[in-house]
DNA sequence: GAAATTGTAACGAACATGCTTACATTTGGG
DNA sequence: CCCAAATGTAAGCATGTTCGTTACAATTTC
C-alpha cells in the first residue's frame, strides 16, 4: 500500500482506546502529525464501519463503541482499505493469446488468497493487545 | 497496492513458462496490453532476481533460468515488490504523547507480521502450477 | 552492413494521496 | 440567546507514483 491511512487508523483508535476518553480530532491530529480534517475523514470511515461514535457541537469528539479487546485489526483494515493489497490487470485481454485471456482470472484468484492471508493475520491481533505495547 | 507490476510480471513469466521459448518485449507487452518498454524494465528487474536471462540483438529477448515448477509467486513478489503491502507513518512523534512514541515501533511489527503472512501465502503457489491452470 | 533487439534515459499524462482553507451545522454553557 | 467549539464536507492545491511514449546507443544475427 502507498497510502497511509491504516496506520493513521491504527493510531486513532491506539489514541481511543489508551485515554478511554472522548478525543476530538485537534488532539488525534497532533499525535500523528497530521491535520485534523485528515483524521476527521479517517474517522467518518470508522463510523460507517461501527468502530466509533462522532458527536458534533463542544465537547464534541469521538469514542469507542466497544471494548478494545472486541475490535481486531481486521475490523479496521476493513475500515479504511477498500483496495486490495496485489492489484490485477483489467485491460482487454488480446484473444489470440490463452496466457491474456486466462491471467484475470488467475491473477484474480492470487489477489482474493492472498487478501485472505493478510485478513487472517490481522484478524488475530486486538486493539487490546496492540496498545498493551504501549510503553 | 496501488501499482501493476506484480501482475505483470506473473503476466511476462507466465508467457515465458507457457511457450518455453525465447520471447521478445513486443510479443509480450502485446499480451499484456502494454507497451515493450513497460516491460523491458520489468525485465530487468526479473534478471536481477536470476529468474531469466535476457539477450540483445537479432532474435534477442527473455527465458526462464529454471524450470517453473521451481519458481514460486514469492520469487516473483520479492522481485518486483520493494514496497510492503502496510506503510507505516514516517513523521516525527509527537514526544508528549506515549501513543504517538510507540506507534512507529508498534506499526512497523504489524507491517512485518503483514508481510511474513503475504510472503507465506505467495510461497505456496508455483509458476508451474500457475500455468497449469491455463486454458 | 542492415535489421532486430535490449538497455536506458527523459519526459509527460493521469491518478492517488494528503494538506489546507473554508464554511455550514450542531452542541454546550454562560 | 449567543458565543465558542466541534464535526461534516466540499473544493482546490502540491506532491509523488505509475505507466506510457519517444528516442537512441549498444549488441547481436544473418
Amino acid at each position: 500500500m502507498v497510502n497511509q491511512q491504516f496506520a493513521f487508523a491504527l493510531h486513532i483508535l491506539a489514541m481511543l482506546a489508551y485515554s478511554g476518553k472522548i478525543l476530538d480530532s485537534r488532539t488525534i491530529a497532533a499525535s500523528i502529525n497530521t491535520n485534523p480534517v485528515v483524521v476527521r475523514r479517517l474517522l467518518l470511515a470508522l463510523r460507517r464501519a461501527g468502530l466509533i461514535e462522532t458527536s458534533t457541537g463542544k465537547r464534541g469528539g469521538a469514542t469507542l463503541t466497544k471494548p478494545p479487546s472486541r475490535i481486531t485489526l481486521l475490523d479496521i483494515y476493513d475500515a479504511v482499505a477498500w483496495r486490495p493489497a496485489i492489484a490485477v490487470n483489467r485491460r482487454r485481454a488480446f484473444r489470440a493469446c490463452p496466457v491474456s485471456c486466462s491471467m484475470k482470472t488467475i491473477v484474480g484468484r492470487i489477489s482474493h488468497e492472498t487478501d485472505q492471508a493478510i485478513r487472517r493475520q490481522l484478524g488475530k491481533t486486538t486493539l487490546h493487545r496492540l496498545i498493551s505495547e504501549i510503553r
